[in-house]
DNA sequence: ATTAATTCTAGAAAATTATTCTAGTCGGAG
DNA sequence: CTCCGACTAGAATAATTTTCTAGAATTAAT
């Protein structure tokens, strides 16, 4: 994997510097010189600034969507299901908090930016599958009716707002901690 | 209010422009052609493009939060103060959707630049008061028991995302139209 | 009214940052 | 070998932000 190294030793210096500093102010320089890698090496592999953050993000929550979809193929029942959303999400933030942040915090810069539709394409099509299995369960009348949109808000909304506030260091309380509890909430949410 | 109404004329066009191109793509130029200010004007009332930002942002929490301390101060009821988390929050982001957009994809960045301590110490200060009504409530035995930080994020996290998906055009169901229905889910998941 | 102090505006100049461009190196395929 | 494409290098250029000097407008005191 000598081919792609470079590359991602731009991407992981880049979530480096975000990381400690802020994407707004990092620059060019900075994660050329953590890197180890030239200007023209840079704009080779990206073009420019804004399709390394769009790269990084991109990777981030392709990361997390696979393993979603992953876990969520294998489970039939919609507690389950429910679940699962909750305590994926979680156990993947806490295994990447800097990707996590950084995803948390750029999908409006990802998206108002010239990536903007290939992230929206992206997303659509990791929500039809998604959708695709809720549906069964909603069909079989295992969930309270609402608008699909107030479904998944109220199931993950929870623990977005927990992990932003965990990642930022303004939670007392471990986000692992609240694993279960915010899955039982979740479940008890949108049961019938 | 002749004196500040240029330093209002900077931060609107300002808003204009983030909300048109997104805060990393507009320009200084940008701003100083909307508003019809100088360069030098507008770094006399701000300093530099990072200061124009935080100003944005932290009128617009200052506003919505004010609203809501307002809110709770006057309701005495467990069920009825965590219904007006919800209500305030969905009526705010009705009402002033741009902002709301900015203020819900810039809180990291102003966080991490060197206004980020005062935004701290504004929100620090908003979080004990309402925490202090919160307290009451919880003492009393109205609330599940849980950690704190879990309480706020199950309460508002629901809308925090809804509202994030509405004000992106990703969501196909009025944000308006699930007011009632998240406040009652979030008094759902918080009650004995 | 006049003056002095202060706040505000202007835009050119300087500094910083992002991007382009030209000139290569390197390893493998024919 | 030598040609080709992927990759690297860094100087040159372009774009953007910030500083600086000068002067206009406003306010308050005499």
């Amino acid at each position: 994997m000598a081919r792609s190294s470079r590359k991602q030793e731009i991407l992981q210096a880049a979530l480096g510097c975000f990381t400690e500093l802020g994407v707004e102010a990092t620059t060019i320089e900075m994660i050329r010189d953590r890197s180890g890698a030239s200007i023209g090496s840079l704009y080779h592999h990206f073009g420019n600034r804004e399709r390394i953050i769009a790269a990084l993000y991109l990777e981030g929550i392709g990361e997390y969507a696979a393993l979603l979809e992953a876990g969520l193929i294998e489970t039939l029942d919609a507690e389950a299901c429910v679940r699962l959303f909750v305590t994926s999400y979680i156990d993947w933030v806490v295994a990447n908090p800097d990707w996590a942040r950084f995803v948390l915090h750029n999908r409006g810069r990802v998206e108002a930016g010239e990536m903007g539709e290939q992230l929206r394409e992206v997303n659509h099509a990791h929500g039809e599958r998604v959708g695709a299995i809720l549906r069964r369960h909603r069909e079989s009348g295992a969930f309270r009716r609402m608008p699909g949109d107030c479904f998944l808000a109220v199931v993950i909304g929870p623990c977005h707002d927990m992990a932003r506030n965990w990642l930022a260091g303004r939670s007392r309380t471990q986000l692992a901690d609240c694993r279960d509890l915010l899955a039982e909430i979740a479940w008890a949410s949108v049961r019938v």
